[in-house]
DNA sequence: CGTGTGACGCGAG
DNA sequence: CCTCGCGCCACAC
């Protein structure tokens, strides 16, 4: 299950983020979205981890390296309002109709 | 291998 | 906006 967050994580493309829940569910285990976060605190700083937002689009590490993820979003053209929240409709990726061909597969 | 625990969540009230 | 508690799994023991 690590290895499948991890690897939808590496999937998230630039100027795209996505939730904790979402990775938890595309991982196959829609419950687990604090396992998500958990893991990606521990895990290396490989991935994108940057590019992983709570289910309103705030960050959530904002006690850990909170300001160095925004800038990092920001970077790559993901806008946050005064509230530190970006606008999911906009940003949230969505693998369904991007990538996830095994997903696409099934509904064909 | 069994148990305990806590974590970057989430949705409901 | 704030609070509550469920749920699930990686990790330390």
């Amino acid at each position: 299950m690590k290895a499948a967050v991890l690897k939808w994580v590496a999937q998230i493309p630039f100027g795209k983020v996505a939730t904790y829940g979402q990775i938890a569910a595309l991982s196959g285990h829609p419950r687990a979205a604090r396992q998500v976060g958990r893991i990606l605190a521990s895990n290396g700083e490989d991935l994108p981890w940057q590019r992983v937002l709570n289910a309103k689009g705030k960050i959530s590490t904002e006690s850990q390296s909170g300001e160095l993820q925004i800038r990092l979003l920001e970077a790559e053209g993901v806008v946050f309002n005064a509230e530190g929240v970006c606008d999911l409709r906009t940003y949230l990726w969505q693998p369904e109709l991007s990538q996830d061909r095994s997903a696409l597969k099934k509904s064909l």
